[in-house]
DNA sequence: AAAGACAATCATATCTGTCTTTTTTATGGA
DNA sequence: TCCATAAAAAAGACAGATATGATTGTCTTT
């Protein structure tokens, strides 16, 4: 897909009709297109790479004519965008709906991530964060939100499990360890870098390492 | 650079004619030109990705014209597959190299490999590893060079430490936790999706849990 | 009638592989 | 020793393929 550099002359929009209540019934299919596109990106995304992420195979993707896709974006960088936002509202849904759920354990966070890593969301914002690496406009768009999101995975732990504010470096290591080794299984899983049958052992071994470094526990 | 399909018909290549004992000196020009292109072509993995990795970009690169590179190489993916080849023995000479240092500590292995995956030859790999993900022909060439390097990395720590031997599941563990965690990080630090001021941290409490998994000290 | 949704086509740019031409280098005979 | 010549090295030119953004046209909804 590789993003177009971005343009320094903004074309100008033209103001909504003063009065215009806008339109209702094609609003919703236009919504449902669009939606429709934004999936279809994302599982190109994750069949062909971001790279081999072309305009015309994600219109075939979506069942839609590349004309009919420009229509609603108007180039392939407006695309990945909304993709991109797409995917990262979804990963933080995903993780805010775990969380909701009562009883936790901690070993249970080390669970839950790593059913999420295996989702195809992850496979996709990982190609997005390998390409960024060496495109510095996705790069832009990327990085608040890879931000954004530790910040709140820690947030949201932080809130599950207050016992740990007694031992707040364990805390921070307990947290880097768990993305480190759970990421880094996950992609080196993806990249045949690993085998398979050696995740379980690093599953409990990592929860072990966490039991070791939660604080007391309370009588 | 997208691996071109293989190809079915192969181009009849001239047998050397009868008694000819071959150049000599050029041979070595010939080599040195090849090296040049494979140096070149690593260069923009790095700074471009695979993707962005094109004949055009590495004869510049290597600064060749694109006829001079076509000659030593015939396309692309014979660039390509050079390149692999000649990251895969980097990678291994650089490991043999440290093994052959006297007085190895455990925490040298992760020392010295947390070194290794700093090298502009490990985020290659990395963005070669990637792209296999999605490109079949990618994935045959590297998936056995994978499998090499990560069964001699486990030899030659069996040989450095052959008392390790008494506990072979500790061993198992503490291989696969210390790629996991070092290639997880390093990763991650090249995708900006890790803080850098957590690697000391990681590097120190790995190499806790290494000493912890290793079996009792010979007196 | 106006606007939105969709489709088809066009012009441009880039990469790829192949082919042809020029320059350099090596080597054997005068 | 010197030069002629053939092979290697390097450069350049070309056609096919594909992606991209833009333009134009058609049908449907409001």
């Amino acid at each position: 897909m590789a993003l177009s550099r971005t343009r320094v002359t903004r074309p100008v929009r033209q103001p909504r009709p003063a009065g215009d209540k806008g339109p209702q019934l094609q609003a919703a299919k236009a919504a449902q297109t669009r939606a429709r596109l934004i999936d279809a990106t994302v599982r190109c995304l994750v069949k062909h790479g971001y790279a081999n992420t072309t305009t015309p195979k994600v219109a075939e993707e979506a069942g839609l004519s590349r004309g009919a896709m420009m229509h609603h974006f108007e180039n392939g960088t407006a695309l990945i965008k909304a993709a991109i936002a797409e995917l990262h509202d979804k990963r933080l849904r995903a993780f805010r709906r775990a969380a909701d759920k009562p009883d936790h354990e901690v070993t249970d966070l080390v669970e839950t991530y790593w059913r999420q890593l295996q989702k195809p969301a992850f496979i996709a914002f990982h190609e997005l964060a390998v390409a960024a690496r060496t495109d510095a406009d996705l790069a832009t768009i990327l990085k608040p939100l890879q931000d954004e999101f530790r910040e709140k995975f820690n947030a949201q732990a932080e809130q599950l499990f207050p016992e740990w504010a007694a031992v707040p470096a364990n805390f921070d290591l307990a947290m880097t360890l768990s993305q480190t080794i759970l990421e880094g299984m996950a992609i080196s899983l993806q990249t045949g870098a690993m085998d398979a049958a050696k995740v379980e052992p690093m599953l409990r071994h990592l929860e072990g390492q966490i039991g070791a470094l939660a604080p007391p526990a309370n009588p």
